[in-house]
DNA sequence: ATGACTAATAGCATTAGA
């Protein structure tokens, strides 16, 4: 079974981008982010038509995520994060789908930092972790996908001080990471990779894509039990080459199986 | 240095992204 998350940075401008992708790599599950429209507008139908059903938790203009499954219709669980009854961005969706509890987010940049923006994007973190404890509570085999908005190392950046002010490789950003990661969750692609130097996203700016200067924000999470069926990770980089392709790339794994 | 690009909204420029 293939998992991937995708930043697809406005879906109705991405739209034939993304029924390519889903028709050429065939993802079993796929974790949208950064639809950038409203639940009116969602090209839902699209998606449809190319076999795959969804949840969908849209806003306007901005944010916005989504699960999909090939074939199959995902139970949606909760849609947004406790914590703070102020809080209306669409940014976290839960559902079940062939036995595996997802949670898709769309993590707060925080940029600038500091400032108000840090702080909301610290404190959504502590409301993730919250709902991430709960989930390896329940010992049901889950996963949290998505743009977690977090380069979690020096050797996950191409060149770490091209960032080093910003809020997504911030002590305080990494830290927070880290404390999910040591609740129990395996960072997939850092597993698959240890040595670091894999990006999915790159700048639109500078030529960021033929300098191949980009950096790791996309991630999987895996749950203990998922992470013992993890048989292969990776990024979609070609697709990220293309014509009014996403600044991110869809960044996967595989799991052992009845789907393989 | 707050730019370079891109998308969305409401335009004839601004906000947000990362």
């Amino acid at each position: 079974m293939k998992i991937a998350t995708y930043n697809v940075n406005g879906i109705k401008a991405r739209l034939p981008r993304l029924i390519e992708w889903l028709t050429e790599t065939q993802p079993d599950v796929v974790c949208l982010q950064e639809l950038k429209s409203s639940d009116e507008t969602l090209p839902i139908k699209d998606v449809e038509a190319a076999g795959y059903g969804g949840v969908w938790h849209g806003q306007k203009g901005f944010n916005g995520v989504a699960i999909l499954a090939r074939g199959a219709a995902p139970v949606e669980v909760q849609r947004g994060l406790e914590g703070d009854p102020e809080d209306v961005q669409s940014r976290y969706i839960e559902a079940d789908v062939f036995g595996i509890r997802v949670a898709g987010i769309y993590l707060p940049n925080g940029n600038p930092q500091p400032g108000p923006k840090f702080d909301y994007k610290l404190a959504w973190m502590e409301r993730l972790r919250k709902r991430a404890q709960a989930l390896l509570a329940e010992e049901v085999p889950a996963l949290i996908a998505g743009d977690f908005n977090v380069i979690p190392n020096d050797d996950d950046i191409y060149k770490p001080t091209a960032m080093a002010d910003d809020a997504l490789m911030q002590p305080e950003s990494r830290a927070a990471y880290r404390r999910l990661l040591g609740d129990g969750w395996t960072d997939a692609l850092r597993r698959r990779y240890p040595a670091g130097g894999v990006w999915t996203y790159w700048d639109y700016q500078a030529g960021a894509w033929q300098r191949d200067a980009g950096f790791r924000i996309d991630h999987l999470l895996l749950s203990p039990a998922l992470a013992d069926r993890l048989t292969d990770a990776g990024v979609d980089k070609d697709h990220r080459g293309r014509e009014k392709a996403s600044d991110h790339a869809a960044t996967w794994i595989r799991l052992h199986d009845h789907r393989d």
